[in-house]
DNA sequence: ACCTGAACACCGTTCAAGT
DNA sequence: ACCTGAACACCGTTCAAGT
């Protein structure tokens, strides 16, 4: 069906949100292709690869510029906007959580997160620490928050209640050992 | 061979410390314990069961007792129990991460985070998500941190320098949007 | 450059039947 | 209570060969 490398990550990203990560294998991409599965190790090395390539992609759909500014707003828009992107494909945030645990991907969100906490005047090598912590945070978060949309969406019962949406909390952080500090906590 | 439950979760564990999460298969295991992969469902439903069981024994080993007082040095010493009971085993912080992402397991960090905040006079609703935030940073460290660990003591080459044992970060988070603001950060 | 056909070495899970 | 034997419905990956 002489598909490009292109065809491919796109026509994954479709199965991705129709069917999930799960169901997301190299015989049934092959299978909407039009393709044997063997054929799609012609575009990629392995499904590792095109795994990385596909979160990559949903990244760079969402996308949205950030503002010039302070750097505190910055991050703010930075994550706002990594959350969102994550939202917009069914398992998002399982896709790119566990594309950056075998270490590849979302380079994106990583670099401008490093440079605008640079711009807070943070070490540089604190900056990139930094910068991890943060997606930890709201890959974990939306992760959790995906999850629980899916399964309200999903399940034959309405959602719980969902008590506004919620919550801020402040740590402070690690070491060898691990050292956290709630400095602050808010509702609304 | 007659194995009781228990046996099935002593052997898992001891496969997962000495060939990783990946190797952790029904198959592999029931040979270990010199029987059929279909005899391990007479002990557990289904993989993520026994996954779970096995993450949840993994925590009962690395438990420490957590001494009363004030609310934060009870947080600093949860969180670091957690860290040092992940550490303690080949792809713990794995093992644990993909049980919670199935909605299982570490409900005793959980508890106990939850409890402490409370103490902080927290509202409890808002001491839930906060344990459940502050499980996602010490998963999320702690995994990379294992994995970075890992991957030192598989790899021809010596380790990156490891500059200290870095960092700190201060955050205060998460809404519909999220909100971040980062309020310190230190190294040493 | 892109794909087929066929194989290899695996998975998790079910279920009737055995002791 | 615990296990076997056999099957079902899958996986990712390799590789010579075709166009």
């Amino acid at each position: 069906m002489r598909n490009h490398r292109q065809d491919v990550v796109d026509r994954a990203l479709d199965v991705l949100d129709r069917y999930g990560l799960a169901d997301l294998t190299m015989r049934r991409l092959g299978t909407e292709l039009g393709v044997r599965p063997s054929a799609l190790y012609h575009h990629f090395d392995d499904k590792q690869s095109l795994l990385a390539a596909v979160a990559d992609e949903l990244l760079a759909r969402g996308a949205r510029p950030v503002a010039p500014g302070e750097w505190d707003a910055r991050v703010t828009a930075i994550c706002a906007g990594l959350r969102e992107a994550l939202l917009a494909y069914r398992d998002g945030a399982e896709l790119v959580a566990t594309v950056r645990a075998f270490g590849l991907g979302a380079a994106g969100p990583y670099d401008a997160l490093r440079d605008a906490l640079r711009g807070a005047g943070l070490d540089p090598a604190l900056a990139g620490t930094a910068a991890d912590t943060l997606l930890h945070f709201v890959l974990g978060h939306t992760l959790d928050e995906q999850t629980h949309l899916q399964a309200g969406s999903a399940g034959a019962i309405a959602d719980d209640p969902r008590p506004g949406s919620d919550f801020a909390l402040g740590l402070a952080i690690v070491v060898d050992g691990i050292r956290v500090r709630v400095s602050e906590a808010a509702r609304r």
